[in-house]
DNA sequence: CACATGATGTTAGTCACTAACATGACGTGC
DNA sequence: GCACGTCATGTTAGTGACTAACATCATGTG
């Protein structure tokens, strides 16, 4: 039962994808995508916030503090971060592997795509550190933690999306596990 | 000898920084601005790109990749990245602190300027990125190495812009050093 | 003083985005 | 089935960032 909402706004972001990626983000007006979802431009801002926003679509954030929350407080901030990512990343489903690809290649494109990349990064970035606060961790530093694992997070996405061939979850695997302490000599887990 | 380029810029730089501080970024048209330094709004545009260029103004890139490219090669890329930004960070005039702080501030209390800053950000990312990359280092682990430690800079200064006490370069330190790898039981340096 | 050059002003336009009000589709109570 | 309310949408008019084309004014040079 989708609802009407529901189907415009899927509409919205299909046309948006497809015209974005055929012709370019600056070469598409807003006007465009909407009459091609057969409405107008007013629609399309009830629906997005903005013309970038219908390519940006992360509803992840709740899960990922959760995520953190989950993690034992006996490791150290960087690392309960790091692995709440790679805990969530194998949670999630896959979302359709083409048109997440599309989605990614158009944000590593395109500069004003990237800058408000980075800005929902950062909102992510405040629900992590937010839950690392909560378990006593002081502010600074974990805004830092946080803030260094989106920035490999986001890297490794961006490089995938430039053009990377492997699959993505390897990426992000690798990026976060540079971030990973040293095994110790003990073999201590 | 100022030139009068030099001149306009910095007044419009200058009427920017107090007029957005006084009311907000988003309640000054860039028409105001450039009234208040005595010129056109396309004189305004002739000299920052955007509205937001006016506060973000880092001219910094090019000596943060010589930086990385002094490190020495047995060192880890992200450590090599780390000291690069340490090192950079004590080599550099230290700015007004005033107006720094502003700046930051500015920036931390406002969406688009943080997007904005984002952007900057990975700019630097690419440049750092390109200087391991000429060293040899995979392209993934090296934007990944810049991605994680601009993301632990970029916290701390969007930490101390919202509101933290304490010194700039404490809390640079503090943080790039949460990415430090810990020290070893032998004792080796 | 004629001249070239570069910074600036003027004007008019495009486009993202917003506000106010009108219309149209849909289900609910009766 | 019909009045009614609600919610998605359309229409219109506006603001403001940013651009392009052309005019002007300052500056230094011969």
């Amino acid at each position: 039962m989708t609802s009407r909402t529901e189907r415009t706004r899927a509409a919205l972001q299909s046309a948006a994808l497809q015209l974005f990626t055929e012709r370019g983000f600056d070469e598409v007006t807003v006007e465009e995508v909407a009459a091609a979802a057969g409405v107008s431009h007013m629609t399309f801002f009830r629906h997005f916030p903005t013309k970038e926003a219908a390519v940006l679509d992360d509803p992840y954030d709740p899960v990922l503090g959760d995520a953190v929350r989950a993690q034992p407080a006996a490791l150290s901030p960087l690392e309960r971060v790091r692995r709440a990512l790679l805990m969530a990343w194998g949670a999630l489903p896959e979302p359709g592997e083409g048109e997440t690809r599309a989605r990614v290649a158009l944000v590593a494109g395109h500069d004003g795509l990237r800058a408000k990349a980075w800005a929902n990064n950062q909102r992510t970035q405040d629900v992590l550190a937010e839950a690392l606060v909560e378990g006593g961790v002081p502010s600074l530093e974990a805004h830092v933690a946080a803030g260094a694992c989106l920035g490999a997070l986001m890297a490794a996405l961006l490089d995938w999306g430039a053009g990377g061939e492997g699959g993505l979850g390897d990426r992000i695997s690798s990026a976060l596990g540079q971030l990973a302490p040293p095994p110790t000599a003990e073999g201590g887990a």
